[in-house]
DNA sequence: TATTAACACGAAAACGGTTTCGTATACAGG
DNA sequence: CCTGTATACGAAACCGTTTTCGTGTTAATA
């Protein structure tokens, strides 16, 4: 078993000083050119790396980041990962994972054990509990701190700071007019319980474009259904009672086991109800008929959120003194048409 | 911004020594309780917290476990990295992860930078790339250092370590055997392209049972997709040309890609095609009708492999020559019957 | 020949902890 | 009064780097 090398091997098989070694690695023009050679050979030869955690101390930057976020099995969660990780990693930065599993308590656990010293800086999505108690002391005794923090998807106003968005409100509203444009009358909506900030913001679009098209809201067209969709909460009674004609899921789960629903009753998909999703991953695209989604760009999420904090580090790093700004950016969500909507114009 | 205290920092304002302040908050036997009362309290006040890049320099280990995967935008990879991380949470480990896109550039590099220092072992799947190249110098020489590697569903014969796999031979075996005794004779295979283990041996498993029982071999009935399923490349002929009577999917995702074709030829499923996927994902608890589907504990194979790697990681630590041992771990894989294959005895 | 500048390298501090060992003080026992 | 022994703390080494600064040697210059 071949242990790791340091310069101080280097430096007492070479019997010269590790300040000596250290240069020469680097290529100093303090040091001779064929001590140089000497040393880097020898460094080539025993396959000499450095320390990471020796640099990182001696730096007091690791190049790491920290990302947590409620739930790992999850497409859009693993796609906006999938952007922070290849953006970091191309500026050569690490990414250190924390599930919170939605617990508050976890939350905080995970962030205080990153926070001693292991990251440069956080990327995160708030857990249903946290939001639910609105509870951010953990998030504002890192900013206070001075580590960076970027929030994405489920952010709060408490917390000032980066933020990465999807106009969630916008998306809806869109799809409740193309919907209501391509003659439907009765648009359900199907959406979780409250305390998550994208559902409510989801749910304030349709509103408004049922307003907007003096369209009645009517209160058995909207279901609330628990976040962790075990229960079969969802029953035939709805569509029997209703007679809609379209439905708008906040997630493709409701919207793909809703249509199954609606399919055993008979109903003609798009012809009689048309269904629409959020966050297009898997489910919409291999459901049948396809499931016509709205897209939410998770790894172009990923992406800017890394970017902006890899840029506040680096800047930070930089300018120890100098007014903090922060930017809030809104990634447009498209919609992707299949076929469970009649074809838009 | 409060920046972070030190032990320094304690000392000086104490004046006491660095030493004294850290076996204080350590509550050594050795300083008086009310020079402990003072710094504890003085500690707590400002909330110190060590700092682990500190710690992890001087103790030669960080508490992290490197973890690389082939995707992260995929079911099985994602629900196994839950059970690492759970397993590794609860021992106060945290979890690095690379991805290494099934590349093996990325394999190596991902592990270079993690291996010099940032962790104490490494849990993985084999990229693609790697099997397909046979190159494994890069996890040699991690095991040559006597970092603890542990692989996991992609793995080699060629590396000395720690594994865990599910039985991918025995399940198909024992799938393909149900779809016999329930009467079905044309049983097709559609797997990926050959270079993936996993893949292979779910053959072999379906080559045995046909065999035991006696059932021609029929080339026809075998397909095989590249891996990334972009192109349409199944095509409606195959179920034409063919008179199939049960597909075997060595994934979930050809599987209902493959139902959907079939069901829209006006077969019917399971009475004229039966349908069985591996990996018991999202896909085939959404799909319609619900995908038999062969699970793979995905969960329980990354509790495995990080408690084998913890365990490598601290026994190790303590006895520092010994004869190694190695160990393959196999979870067995079960069957989620569903609406896609007649009811099994 | 004496001065100086360039060159090549080493010593040491620093990052933030842990830990071994040494020692000043006080008090008990002979 | 001298010795021995807890008691309570500090000095210093160490983990593996980086970096500043000092210095001995050599060669060029006056």
């Amino acid at each position: 078993m071949k242990r790791k090398i340091t310069l101080k091997h280097i430096a007492r098989e070479l019997d010269v000083s590790i300040s000596t070694v250290s240069k020469a690695l680097k290529n100093s023009e303090e040091i001779g050119q064929d001590t140089k050679d000497k040393i880097q050979a020898f460094a080539k030869l025993y396959n000499y790396k450095p320390n990471n955690i020796a640099i990182s101390l001696k730096n007091k930057r690791t190049r790491n980041i920290g990302v947590i976020i409620p739930d790992i099995v999850h497409h859009f969660f693993t796609t906006v990962f999938r952007g922070i990780e290849q953006y970091a990693n191309a500026k050569g930065y690490n990414v250190i994972i924390c599930v919170s599993d939605e617990s508050f308590d976890k939350e905080v656990i995970n962030m205080e054990m990153l926070a001693n010293g292991s990251i440069d800086g956080f990327i995160m999505a708030l857990a249903g509990e946290t939001q639910q108690k609105n509870d951010y002391s953990h998030l504002k005794e890192v900013t206070e701190q001075g580590i960076p923090l970027v929030l994405f998807d489920r952010v709060t106003d408490e917390i000032q700071c980066d933020k990465v968005i999807i106009n969630d409100e916008s998306a809806a509203y869109q799809v409740v007019e193309k919907l209501i444009r391509a003659g439907r009358k009765r648009i359900a909506l199907i959406t979780t319980e409250g305390y998550l900030n994208v559902s409510a913001k989801r749910a304030e679009g349709y509103y408004k474009a049922l307003k907007e098209h003096n369209l009645p809201i009517d209160k058995k067209l909207i279901l609330q259904l628990p976040y962790q969709q075990q229960d079969e909460t969802m029953s035939n009674k709805f569509f029997e009672d209703t007679n809609v004609d379209a439905v708008l899921c906040v997630n493709e789960i409701f919207a793909v086991k809703c249509m199954g629903i609606a399919q055993n009753l008979g109903y003609r998909i798009p012809e009689d109800i048309a269904f629409v999703g959020f966050t297009d991953g898997i489910l919409s695209h291999y459901a049948t008929p396809g499931l016509t989604s709205v897209d939410q760009h998770g790894e172009i999420m990923g992406e800017t959120a890394a970017q902006m904090l890899i840029e506040k580090i680096e800047h930070h790093h930089e300018n120890e003194e100098e007014e903090e700004v922060f930017e809030t950016k809104i990634v447009a969500a498209t919609l992707i048409e299949r076929d469970s909507t009649p074809k838009f114009l």
